[in-house]
DNA sequence: TTAATTTTCGTGTGCGGACACTACCTAAAC
DNA sequence: GTTTAGGTAGTGTCCGCACACGAAAATTAA
């Protein structure tokens, strides 16, 4: 292993006049930068990132802003995890992360946890943007402060503050577009000529009314462009109407339509659906559905869900604050977008695919 | 950030003392002993890693034995690629890690790299044991030199050294049985009623035999369990045979039997099977391979291949040594078994899958 | 030539922890 | 009462790097 101090005895110089090389600090004649860099090249030099965070130890301060989970919706349980579990790693760099909740379901919570969250003066801000005009004000001020942010799990898009965008560092999710696309495929390969498909799409709030419809787009257009005369329907439930119109209706659909032998759930209450469907008509259908959260898991294993279409939520969040800190500690500039796999779960590898969550609940 | 030295002020002593608990290195009196060790829960003090292992700083000597990729089997890339990787990171934990290859068909290669990594005397091996006898002859000096060794990617089981079996620390690599499982799954999903199933599988070397026939029998195993009347034939090439005797055999075969529906190739060449079969009954047909080799992916991205079960072997490189390297900077046991997911991957989720592979590569 | 600047570079300290070395204290042995 | 051994605990140095401070060298001004 090359140390400065190598490199510094074999150009005759000390090792603060290495240091400023290596971080252009300048104060450094042409001629001994040009020798230093030289023998750096030459001895294929590469800084001790341990050694050298030790020694910055800058602290460094974040802040995360995220829904609530409860027992009811489990979604968000999976990017907290990632987040702790990141938050552990990048502790021993001096890196602190204050997480702050608020209701999935109530803008004003959205900004009363972020009014707390500005208190603390972070360096840098992880948030899920569900709410477009709340956000809208967050990340003016944002700006105004020069802090850094990136969007988690949801993505805003569009000319807001006239035309120049929004200014987040990164997006960390899944492309919804191309999950469609591949709920399509998948519908696709399990069907034979002549079977109906049928888009269930359920209601509750309007947060992700855009990653849900562009799945819903992205399924219309692996059709479109594979199968132009597959027959497409599609159902669309309020949730609030509560679970028995859910079930009259989806079931007397199903009556009415035996031809229908696929059904794509956009979004990740595919479990939810399945109750709803009377056996007689489940046994003919394959379902396909997002996300793995435990009780689409549950469908999952009792061969009622034929596939899911995971986003990795844990990786997400834990992705999210590793990207951070490789900002913060090696000023190292993420990439714009940050997609995660679009993993497809069956009963068959279920176990296999969220080792790294599972192995972090254990420990914890 | 709690440090040591909060500790011992604390409890009134010295660093010294703390760090004498922290590491069971005794010494200390039971008084104080437990006095330091609740402030150390009470406080949550974590030893910061970072500095930990800059403080240690014992200089470690891995070697691995892994087989030589060329353009012809562009298999063992990956994995490389992912040692590669991890071997970079780890290197300022001053942790080395010598490469030495060999030729997957030559036992006398393996056996000759393996002296020439003797003699490095390293202090931890991970290893590719593709050849049974010549490993058994590696793994008893390793035993008697003590040195910890793990299994990539292939494992080997069996009582061997008079019952007490290998006593390889780690296996890192896939569960064929499962994959097969799944493969199973995945064919039964895009069949109908009556199709019929055919499995193709080739044989160039002994090596991967038992792999392959594991993940047969778990495909099989899905069908006992789920189709138990499931008519499923079997195709057996010797790939020195040559290119055109497999065409002929097999398209012979899929014209005589128009009703097989599903091909499932249980090694990583069913690319080459692909290119076997004619334009006329690739039409009728699901294929269904293993590993995202480059040929495979071409084979996904034309639509030919259904679907890749991929067993991410850049990962199962990374993990190696990522795992031999926390054993000996961390004192962390390896579990006895790491599996790596049975990633499904189609034409369109693809480019999602191994995006953490590909920017090693354009990094470098 | 000397003083005043500016440029260039060496030195020292600290980040948090690991570990060897030393100092101290108590109790048993003589 | 002195010696000695064993148990306890404190101190100092090093790991490799970052950065502040100030010294030396080079340049310019007087």
């Amino acid at each position: 292993m090359i140390t400065i101090k190598d490199i510094a005895k074999e150009a005759n110089v000390s090792a603060g006049t290495v240091d400023r090389v290596l971080h252009n600090r300048g104060g450094v004649s042409p001629k001994t930068e040009t020798k230093i860099k030289k023998i750096l090249k030459q001895k294929k030099f590469k800084i001790n990132l341990i050694a050298s965070s030790l020694a910055m130890k800058k602290h460094h301060n974040l802040a995360t802003l995220i829904p609530q989970y409860d027992e009811q919706n489990l979604f968000w349980k999976s990017p907290y995890s990632g987040i702790q579990k990141a938050n552990q790693e990048v502790s021993a760099y001096g890196i602190e992360n204050n997480v702050f909740f608020f209701d999935q379901f109530d803008p004003k919570s959205y900004l009363k946890a972020f009014r707390k969250l500005i208190k603390t003066e972070p360096d840098a801000v992880v948030m899920v943007p569900i709410f477009v005009k709340e956000s809208h004000e967050i990340i003016k001020l944002l700006h105004l402060k020069k802090i850094p942010y990136i969007f988690l799990n949801i993505d805003l898009k569009g000319l807001a503050f006239g035309g120049s965008g929004y200014n987040n560092l990164s997006y960390i999710g899944q492309k919804s577009f191309d999950a469609g696309v591949l709920s399509g495929k998948l519908s696709h390969l399990c069907s034979k000529n002549g079977d109906e498909f049928l888009i269930v799409m359920t209601r509750k709030n309007i947060h992700d009314y855009e990653a849900i419809s562009d799945r819903v787009k992205g399924f219309k257009s692996y059709f479109q462009n594979n199968v132009p005369d597959a027959h497409i329907d599609q159902l669309k439930f309020d949730l609030s109407d509560g679970f028995e119109k859910v079930k009259k209706k989806i079931n007397a659909f199903l009556t009415k339509n035996q031809r229908v032998k696929v059904i794509m759930v956009p979004s990740s209450r595919v479990s939810y659906i399945c109750r709803a469907i009377e056996k007689n008509h489940l046994s003919r259908l394959k379902i396909i559905g997002f996300d793995t959260t435990p009780q689409n898991v549950e469908a999952l294993k009792k061969s009622i869900v034929a596939f899911l279409i995971s986003q990795k939520s844990f990786n997400q969040g834990y992705k999210s604050i590793i990207t951070i800190a490789n900002l913060l500690v090696h000023k190292e500039m993420p990439a714009k977008e940050i997609p995660t796999p679009l993993e497809i779960i069956t009963k068959e590898n279920y176990k296999y695919s969220h080792s790294e969550e599972r192995k972090y609940y254990n420990e914890n």
